[in-house]
DNA sequence: GTATGTGAATTTCTTCACAGCA
DNA sequence: TGCTGTGAAGAAATTCACATAC
C-alpha cells in the first residue's frame, strides 16, 4: 500500500513485480504470490496497473471506509500521535480522546474534548468506534485496553511498551517505540 | 527485554520459559531455543534469574553502553519523539537536531539547537553519533538517510511512510504509523 | 519477448518430546 | 519433581521454474 502511493506519486501507471520488488526489498515471486492470493490482478506481459491494484488493496483491507478512532492518553505521545496528519488524510478520525490526569480534562486535543476514562462506556455508546489507540505509560495499559473493549472497541494500537491480554476476536497491534531504538543497538552491537 | 522489565517491576526475581511465555505470547520452547542461542542462561527446575537474564541481555544487546541519536525532522513527530522520555531514560541521548524549515532553524528541541540539514555532516563530525531517527515527510526521507549515512550514521529509526535503500553494512527500521492503522482496519475489515 | 500465476522444491521457522540436571 | 537445553519431527514460508497469456 505504502508502495502503491510511492508509484501513483512518481506517476508510474503500470508496474511488474520486479519493478515492485526492487521498491520494497520483497522477493518478486513472494508477491506475485501474495496478491494473486486475493485474486488475478496482474496482466501477463505487463503487469500491474497501479491505480487499480490501489483500489483493490483498499477494499480488501477495509480502506474505502472512514474509521472513527477512540484516542487514550493526552500526555506527548497522544498529543503527537493526535496532531499526526498522516491518519486524518487515510481516512482515520479520532472520535473522542481520554486521559486520567484531571488536569488535562476538559482540555481539547484534535477538535475533542478531552474526557476522563471512566466515560469511555457511555461516550462510545453514542460514537460507536471500534478501533482505539492506546498512548499511557505501562501500568495503566491493560486496564484502559480492558475499557476500550468493553465500549465495543475492536481493534486496538497499543503504544505502551507492554504485552496487552485481550479475548479472542479483539486484535492488538504493538508499537513500542523503546524496543526499536533497542534493536537498532543490537545491530549496531553485532559488528 | 520488556518483559524483563515488566517482571522485575513486579518483584519477580525468578521466572520459568513457561512463565515468560504466558506474558509474552511466545511459544515456551521458541523462548527457551532463543535464550539459549545466546549461552545458557536458565537454572534447570528453577527457570531463569531475571536480573542476571536482564543484564545477559542489555549486554548482548549493546544496551550497557549509552547512545548518542540524530534526530532530523523537528514537526509534530520530531517533536514527539523528542520529548518521548522512554528513550532518554534508557541511555539514548539526542545530540543534535535538524530540519530544512528555515523558520525552524535556530529554534530549540530536547536542548538542541535546530540546525540546517547541510550541516549534518559538520555537525556528526565533532558528536560521532551512529544512529539516527527519521521524521520527515516521504519525499525527503531518501535524501535525509543518504546525508545520515555519509556523516557516520550506522543505524536509522524511519517514521517516513517509504521503503529506503542503503548500502550494505547499514540498518534501516522502518515505523510506519499510517500502515499500522491500515492493517487494524484490515483485521476489522476481515471479519 | 515479457510478465503473470502457480505447482514443486527448498529453506526456514516452530513445535514436540525427552535426556539430563538441580 | 520441575525445568532447561536440544535433536528430531512437523509446519510454514520462501524461492525456483515453467506453462500460460498478452
Amino acid at each position: 500500500m505504502q508502495c502503491v502511493r510511492g508509484l501513483q506519486s512518481d506517476n508510474i501507471a503500470m508496474a511488474s513485480s520486479s519493478e515492485i520488488a526492487a521498491r520494497t526489498g520483497i522477493n518478486a515471486a513472494q508477491l506475485r504470490k501474495d496478491l494473486s492470493y486475493f485474486g488475478e490482478f496482474g496482466t501477463p506481459g505487463l503487469g500491474y496497473d497501479v491505480d487499480a491494484l490501489g483500489e483493490h488493496l483498499a477494499r480488501i483491507m477495509g480502506l474505502d471506509v472512514k474509521h472513527d478512532v477512540l484516542l487514550v492518553g493526552a500526555g506527548n505521545l497522544g498529543t503527537a500521535l493526535a496532531s499526526y496528519m498522516g491518519w486524518t488524510q487515510r481516512g482515520f478520525r479520532i472520535v473522542a480522546v481520554f486521559d486520567t490526569d484531571e488536569s488535562k480534562i476538559g482540555g481539547m486535543l484534535a477538535n475533542c474534548k478531552i474526557s476522563s476514562l471512566d466515560e469511555i462506556a457511555k461516550i462510545n455508546a453514542r460514537c460507536r468506534a471500534q478501533m482505539g489507540v492506546v498512548a499511557v505509560p505501562r501500568e495503566a495499559a491493560q486496564d484502559v485496553v480492558d475499557k476500550l473493549v468493553a465500549s465495543g472497541v475492536k481493534s486496538i494500537l497499543n503504544f505502551a511498551p507492554t504485552g496487552i491480554l485481550v479475548r479472542a476476536g479483539i486484535t492488538v497491534r504493538n508499537v513500542d517505540l523503546t524496543s526499536q531504538l533497542e534493536v537498532l543497538s543490537y545491530y549496531l552491537h553485532k559488528q
